[in-house]
DNA sequence: CTTCGTAGGCGTACGTTGTACTCTTACGAA
DNA sequence: TTCGTAAGAGTACAACGTACGCCTACGAAG
């Protein structure tokens, strides 16, 4: 068998993850990708069947960095939140992968690994059957709304600032924009995270 | 002034939602519009400057058929409960066109009324200052999330089945996944909204 | 009714994207 | 040393968004 690889899978996501982290989601094509390895357009054919697959392995890349084991804490709320906060953490070290987190959530082991991890602290918690399977899915669309609110548009950015503006039409909007100006994107997670949480019963 | 234009905004935007609807979000281009619409592609840069705006146009039809008039319940969690089923129904007769609601939901009119229709409802049930906007954008996350969950791939579809399959290595996923056959689009929305409106107090 | 300017509609063309196909060549096994 | 295989690169094409410029239908002005 003639000629190793020249490149593995990880230093093929990590190239192109730089790409986006530099240039934003859209700079990421198989052309810029392959400019960044130096090598031509065509070549990343040999390691990926599509782009497709080169966007799984950056979501792969980040959520690779993530620990799932599930941590020593007296209540299994706080469990799902250190979950939850450590996942925050790496997604939110490149906002720009928030969208293809989200279209590749379903082909994703990193997001099943996460999955997993949640579901096991419930059904130690004592939730089970249907119930489960409402408070996961539930918990799930919290953090996968949030994140992306968080990566989209954060609550101190332009976008709440242009809603602060425009008081007269959306009175409540332009107040809560205002208002939201002191609220960290990590504060609003966690308490939005815990009055989820609060909601949560087994 | 000469020529009358042959289109209202509301006639494109039904033509590319039509699109949509029958092909899918991908099919989305300036050229199937126009074809759809037996004009010539460029035509179409006479009512839209951008593709994006075509896209907010979607978004804004979709939306436009929302009732976000507060209506009259016992309760406010009541009241969320129903404006949120709204959107939920609006959203459903579209699927695809959920990305597009995300992507655009900072420069939507409707998104805008929506956030102030349900800021109304929680400022009047004792919402106020900090804890509302932790408590509004927690509420946002979960619709967002869950019509997505939604619009992406239902808890009866093709995923979950290829969930239940990989058992060994996923044990509680698959688990859940067999028990989600038995869950509805709008049961796992009203009980997962009913169990985020739980943890929210004023 | 005629004329005219404006704006609606369209055809062409260019740059960028993903990727199919083909060729060259480096290299491990023999 | 040789040789087959797979790595890497070049070329090319279809489809995309859209800049540009032309033609022309039509309301207003005479």
């Amino acid at each position: 068998m003639p000629r190793r690889r020249s490149l593995t899978t990880d230093q093929l996501a990590a190239a192109a993850l730089a790409v986006v982290d530099r240039d934003g989601l859209a700079a990421l094509t198989m052309r810029t990708v392959a400019q960044e390895l130096n090598m031509g357009t065509m070549s990343l054919y040999r390691y990926v069947s599509d782009r497709e697959q080169l966007e799984r392995l950056v979501v792969e890349l980040v959520l690779g960095g993530v620990d799932f084991t599930v941590p020593d804490l007296p209540t299994w709320q706080e469990c799902v939140a250190e979950i939850c906060e450590r996942i925050r953490l790496a997604v939110q070290a490149h906002p720009a992968v928030v969208p293809l987190l989200l279209l590749h959530r379903h082909a994703s082991p990193g997001v099943r690994r996460s999955g997993e991890a949640l579901l096991g602290i419930m059904a130690r918690a004592g939730f089970s059957g249907e119930r489960r399977v409402i408070a996961f899915r539930a918990l799930l669309a919290y953090l996968v709304g949030a994140l992306q609110a968080e990566g989209l548009g954060p609550l101190s950015g332009p976008g709440t600032e242009a809603l602060a503006a425009l008081g007269e039409q959306y009175p409540y909007l332009a107040e809560t924009a205002v208002t939201a100006r002191n609220v960290s994107p990590q504060r609003e997670f966690g308490e939005g995270l815990a009055l989820v949480l609060r909601g949560l019963t087994p």
